[in-house]
DNA sequence: CTGTTAGCGCTTTCAA
DNA sequence: TTGAAAGCGCTAACAG
């Protein structure tokens, strides 16, 4: 493959005018100008990005690593943030830590071997050895949708009222049992599902029910068991808010497997608002994450900071909103009969492992 | 950051000596190789792998070029080929090419400029540019789920039998007037879903009636429109076959738009199995494409010519999988009534831009 | 306005 | 068993 040297020669040149033209770098006379783009054009010449890396020490590549692409919030976090790099002549390679702490840090470390300019990442948790890493680490970190506290790192989040919201709008429907399928990972994202819903238990004048929230690990299927769960609690909840919206939809499996139907027995409330929450029956009610909005934005940030626009550390926090669907809607007039007039004895089966109560779930996606 | 020659003063022997262990490629001394481990360790040192690319002209890295992550069809392939990549050692470069032909091109070779070592691409049609920028390319290249003819590429398909099956499912379920909510653009990929329909149709004995073809642009969106379109037809179907998922979603919006009830009134078959189509109401009976493992197979047959293990050219085809759910069932006891007793007279309404019959609709993820 | 040249940090002969 | 040294292809002083 033909590299500077050949153009040089088949222009009559010097190397230095070749790339010269073709960084436009310098000013250089038409002629010879058009002599090496001719030349570049019939030896099909290819600019060498690795050569040129490592005399520059830039790649023009970011790292984006995320739990996983196939986990529906991903994908358009991801569209964002490609979206932005490929304007700006950035590359970015993609990876999936599977939510594990150690295979984030390999990541991490083999993108800094390739010598990306900088990483986004979505860290799956407050792991201190992931912390720790980060610290002694040159390479600028943006970290997205996390509550880590790195000193080094740009941050971009979402409010914390994000969970408050749904839970609110619950309580002015009239719900006076409000079941929480949080999760069990401790450390993860913002906001934080379970204080959220606290704190609007409390705005609410609602004293919490420890029976009533319970811990999924973020499927739909462990929303599905939960759901059996909270029914087959002594006083069942006439409405649940769900950490995510696999786990409200398999709620929503949940409650018609017990014969009941929402949201005439039970209202559902979702997180995040991926493309399934607006096709089931009912559609969900749930809280939209910004989520291309995340990735452009963590990707602006990174890009200002390698392009040198930017120096101080930056924060910014994301608006979330509420999108209300038909999930949700009064509670039944007889709170906690079985309205249908099914009979729903067989309830909590169909689900082998139980749902444990948590008093401090927090949230993952 | 420290370099070889840092590590090597540390420890007191040679750079070549500080590469070979790190490499393990020639024998060292225990001795000196304890040196050199522990002098790159406690220098943090973080082997430069621009430096080792441009020196042995290999990256380590494929790039990765699909339509857009954000459709739901994609994020699975790319888990796939992201899982094999990462296993060997390989890191991947994502691109969305939202179908723009030229944009493809740019992107091939942005990808050859940073020196991938091979590409893996889900052409988004047979743009001839396309293959003309194929033929005089030297980065070995990968075809996903097209039937482009490229004679340098290795090729992972799957079956054109796929357009068959629900179509003469449907046919087997007793319907006769059988619509198809096909695509617009030419040439994408394999199967070609109006062949595969066409095909069931002869062999079921059906004539085939062109005002029952319709197209759309695989948008949920467009499928609504073309069903309404459907139905608004004189003697409409009792059952359509959408090009992909998204549109027979769009489909079922529609018949239920119309007063009508899926698969009482109207069978629906999609095609993909994407996500979303095990939760509508009634679920969607669907053929299954084998994603993850077209990525991981696309991903395995690339990487297999880059390490040495294989030079001719290869061409593997997938088995999909008719998965049958809910959404189709035998046409209604009469044809064409309104079943439901309800009036259907505003049906067509709601969509402004009317869908457009199409005689060789060829599909388009 | 253009050319010469010294590296960027590594791998890999070739020699000892 | 180890080391010296020649590049990989490019950019960017520096010199003219």
């Amino acid at each position: 493959m033909a590299d500077m040297r050949d153009v040089a020669r088949a222009a009559r040149v010097s190397i230095s005018t070749v790339s010269h033209v073709l960084n436009s770098t310098r000013f250089v006379s038409p002629e010879l100008r058009q002599r090496v783009l001719d030349a570049a054009e019939s030896l099909q010449y290819s600019h060498n990005a690795v050569a040129r890396s490592l005399r520059t020490r830039r790649t023009q590549t970011i790292g984006l690593v995320i739990p996983d692409v196939t986990n529906p919030f991903y994908p358009e976090v991801a569209r964002g943030v490609l979206d932005v790099a490929d304007q700006a002549g950035y590359t970015a390679v993609l990876c999936n830590s599977d939510r594990d702490p150690a295979k984030e840090i390999r990541l991490l470390q083999a993108l800094a071997r390739r010598r990306v300019d900088g990483i986004i990442l979505s860290p799956s948790g407050a792991d201190p050895a992931l912390l720790a890493a980060l610290e002694r680490f040159s390479t600028p970190v943006v970290l997205l949708g996390s509550r880590l506290e790195c000193p080094e790192c740009d941050v971009v989040r979402t409010s914390p009222r994000g969970a408050f919201e749904p839970v609110r709008h619950l309580g002015a429907l009239g719900h006076r049992r409000i079941g929480l399928i949080g999760g069990a990972q401790p450390g993860h994202d913002h906001p934080d599902k379970f204080t959220g819903y606290a704190a609007a238990l409390d705005a609410l004048g609602i004293p919490l029910d420890p029976a009533l929230v319970v811990a999924g690990d973020f499927t739909q299927e462990s929303g599905r068991r939960c759901m059996l769960a909270l029914l087959a609690v002594a006083d069942p909840p006439t409405a649940v808010f769900a950490g995510n919206d696999l786990m409200a939809i398999g709620a929503l499996l949940g409650i018609r497997e017990a014969g009941l139907k929402a949201p005439d027995d039970v209202s559902v409330v979702g997180f995040d608002d991926i493309p399934q929450a607006s096709i089931t029956t009912p559609r969900l009610t749930t809280v939209a994450m910004p989520k291309y909005a995340m990735g452009r934005t963590a990707a602006e940030l990174l890009l200002d900071r390698l392009d040198g626009r930017r120096s101080e550390r930056a924060s910014v926090e994301l608006p979330h909103s509420l999108v209300i669907r038909e999930s949700t809607g009064p509670p039944p007039a007889r709170p906690r009969a079985v309205s249908t007039g099914q009979d729903n004895s067989d309830r909590g089966s169909g689900g082998d492992q139980a749902p444990v109560p948590t008093n401090g779930g927090e949230p993952a996606r």
